[in-house]
RNA sequence: GACUUGGUAGCUCAGCUGGAUAGAGCAUCAGCCUUCUAAGCUGAGGGUCAUUGGUUCGAAUCCAAUCCAGGUCACCA
């Protein structure tokens, strides 16, 4: 039990000892002192005052007076200002926790409890690179499972590729148009990247088509349009004429996007990739055998990718496949009434009950949309692992989305549809601006992971530290460094916050960084080469704890509490907090105090399980964010 | 327009289930390496917590309104 919480319940113990009135936990609050007081921690005595009737002073000196007396072991003190009540924990405690636990690598986790989790993340498209997104998205997903671990849960690690759909066909229409058979083994090219540059080149194509077609349509040429698209012309451009007398510029932008779209949808080589998907749908086998070897390109790519950032998973669904079982679930729902088909064949789902809109599952000529699938997976993964939980981590722009899902899952029956977790993370944008795909400013993964551990091996370099590491041991310790500072980067920030890119604060090695932490825990390592701390020690004589040695012993108090509370927030970021806050107190500890040549034998051998447990948590705690510390750096 | 998320130091972020004088890192300035790794440490300056009102012993935190910014509202995925 921690120690907050031990308080907690002696001070409920002690006042209704004390009022004969039952006090709960909620009732008064427990916070660390200030600095500028004298104690440990400080219970607030306003709460207090209007059910017990007494001044806060009072009441602060009867419970201060009843907690040392009763609990000789944990306080040692108390003083009471302005109505707050700041009591002294004994050394004894102190130095007991250090003992206990200073030489356990498990320290903070938890026993098994049983349950299954899954952890959905990365989840590409199959036609162009893993970005900087997505990097946010698998560190976030690695690291919510490793804190799951952590808590005890059993986690099963997976990834929905979407393989399948007009995206893909683009990047192949290309292909066969312009790459004289090209490879990724003919050219050099990582695979994702290649097929990636196809599709960079049919969005050029696409682009410059849609645009003469929209030059035409300003000039009101509709020659080119016909039917419900021709229709919807007319309508935009009616009401762009009366728009321009209003001026509103965002709808006459809308209204131009629109036209955009329209466009879009009537090229030639838009027709061509839909007409691709079509032939895919039927299995025509030139369409499946170019897929099959495209996507294998992207494939190797991404495992590529995969392996240096260091993730990987369990078990990984292919949404070609989970497609079916998604309609199947339709049709089954549609038996059960929970979905309805309208008179043109298309089935959905009426939300409107439950303050959504009516939303779309089937199309009318039987395909399915992206949320079918989705139906479909949900519903395999509970029946094949029998888990309990299931965490997406899927950006915020589908939180609608999600929750639709959510729902749909829940009407359906599904046993643990409220056990649906969407860890929603906010995009990751460049102090330039949005990353945006199709103004070429996307921050491409495998280049940042390239500049990263450069700049890891330069900084390295230039200090100078470890010129006797071989070749196999820099290597590693470059990538250690630099996929320390990446991770570490991404995942400081609360997931649902939106975060800034900043290129030049990314490759800073100093401060709230994760080099920091990994440098700290280098410098422990090399005290402890020098300074070996003995097994069978005796207990250490609580004499009297410096300031520092204390405050390092009620940071590591805090760990297992971080480790909670992680998990709880599927928020990493509460880690990479705790870790740099106690490579911080560290450090400090380190320039006051010697521990080689620490005052006493006694004070020697408990800096050192000082050290050893700072080094213990230091690495526990990196782990949970996917990131390894180094012995020497 | 509806729904939703955010606005804290020059920049990037903590703090938000109400508590004492609002914190870090970067950047700026001033110091500290013949003793355990200076990727470190110490100190200084830097704030109308978007604005206004309310709730109360006490508000960055809760409530309301307003302003600003992002996201969603597809038979795309």
């Amino acid at each position: 039990m921690s120690i907050v919480s031990s308080i907690q319940k002696n001070v409920t113990a002690g006042l209704s000892a004390l009022y004969n009135q039952s006090i709960t936990e909620k009732d008064f609050q427990i916070n660390q002192t200030k600095p500028e007081f004298e104690g440990d921690y400080t219970i607030v005595m306003f709460a207090l005052v209007k059910s017990l009737k007494q001044s806060p002073d009072s009441i602060g000196n009867q419970l201060g007076g009843y907690l040392i007396k009763t609990y000789p072991e944990l306080f040692s003190n108390f003083n009471i200002i302005k109505g707050f009540l700041n009591l002294s924990v004994t050394n004894t405690f102190w130095t007991n926790l250090l003992q206990k636990n200073y030489a356990n690598a498990g320290y903070g986790r938890k026993e098994k409890n049983g349950k299954k989790v899954m952890v959905e993340y990365a989840s590409p498209n199959t036609n162009k690179p893993l970005h900087l997104g997505h990097l946010r998205n698998i560190f976030l997903g690695w690291s919510v499972a490793e804190i799951y671990k952590a808590n005890g849960y059993e986690v099963i690690k997976t990834c929905i590729v979407n393989d399948r759909g007009i995206h893909i066909c683009k990047s192949m229409i290309a292909w066969q148009k312009y790459a004289n058979g090209a490879t990724p083994q003919s050219t050099g090219i990582k695979g994702d990247h290649l097929v990636g540059d196809y599709y960079v080149r049919f969005e050029n194509d696409l682009k410059a088509e849609s645009q003469v077609l929209i030059n035409k349509i300003n000039l009101g040429d509709l020659c080119d349009f016909s039917g419900v698209a021709l229709e919807k012309l007319d309508k935009l451009l009616i009401a762009l004429t009366k728009l321009d007398e209003i001026k509103d510029e965002e709808k006459i932008a809308k209204l131009h996007d629109e036209i955009k779209e329209i466009a879009r949808n009537n090229t030639s080589v838009m027709a061509e990739a839909k007409q691709m998907l079509l032939d895919w749908e039927e299995g025509k086998p030139a369409v499946i055998d170019l897929w099959k070897k495209m996507n294998g390109w992207v494939y190797e790519g991404f495992d590529i990718t995969y392996k240096r950032i260091g993730t990987d998973f369990d078990k990984i669904y292919y949404e070609s496949k989970t497609y079916l079982l998604g309609k199947y679930i339709v049709q089954q729902g549609l038996d059960k009434t929970v979905f309805f088909k309208k008179e043109d064949g298309s089935i959905w789902i009426d939300l409107t009950a439950d303050g959504l809109d009516e939303k779309l599952v089937q199309r009318k000529d039987g395909t399915s949309v992206y949320i079918t699938q989705d139906i479909g997976l949900a519903l395999q993964k509970y029946e094949e692992y029998k888990i309990d939980s299931s965490i997406y981590v899927i950006g915020n722009e589908q939180n609608y989305h999600m929750k639709v899902l959510q729902l749909i899952c829940k009407k359906l029956g599904m046993a643990n549809a409220d056990n649906i977790f969407h860890l929603s993370y906010g995009m990751v944008e460049l102090t330039t601006g949005k990353m945006k795909s199709r103004e070429g400013t996307v921050v491409d993964a495998d280049d940042i992971v390239d500049e990263m551990i450069a700049t890891s091996q330069m900084h390295t370099e230039e200090l100078g530290k470890v010129k006797d590491f071989t070749v196999e041991e820099l290597k590693d310790l470059y990538d250690t460094i630099g996929l320390g500072a990446m991770k570490f980067y991404l995942l400081r920030v609360d997931p649902k916050k939106t975060m800034v890119f900043n290129a030049e604060e990314s490759i800073d090695f100093h401060g709230f960084t994760g080099p920091f932490v990994q440098y700290t825990h280098a410098r422990i390592k090399s005290i402890l080469r020098k300074e070996p701390l003995a097994n069978n020690q005796q207990a250490l004589t609580s004499s009297n704890l410096l300031k520092l040695e204390k405050e390092l012993i009620v940071i590591l108090e805090q760990y297992p509490e971080a480790i909670e509370q992680a998990a709880i927030e599927h928020n990493p970021s509460i880690i990479a907090m705790y870790v740099f806050n106690l490579a911080k107190t560290f450090n400090s500890f380190y320039t006051e105090h010697s521990i080689a040549n620490a005052e006493t034998g006694n004070k020697k051998q408990l800096r050192l399980q000082l050290a050893v447990m700072t080094a213990n948590t230091l690495n526990s705690g990196m782990e949970l964010l996917g990131t390894r510390v180094p012995e020497r750096m």
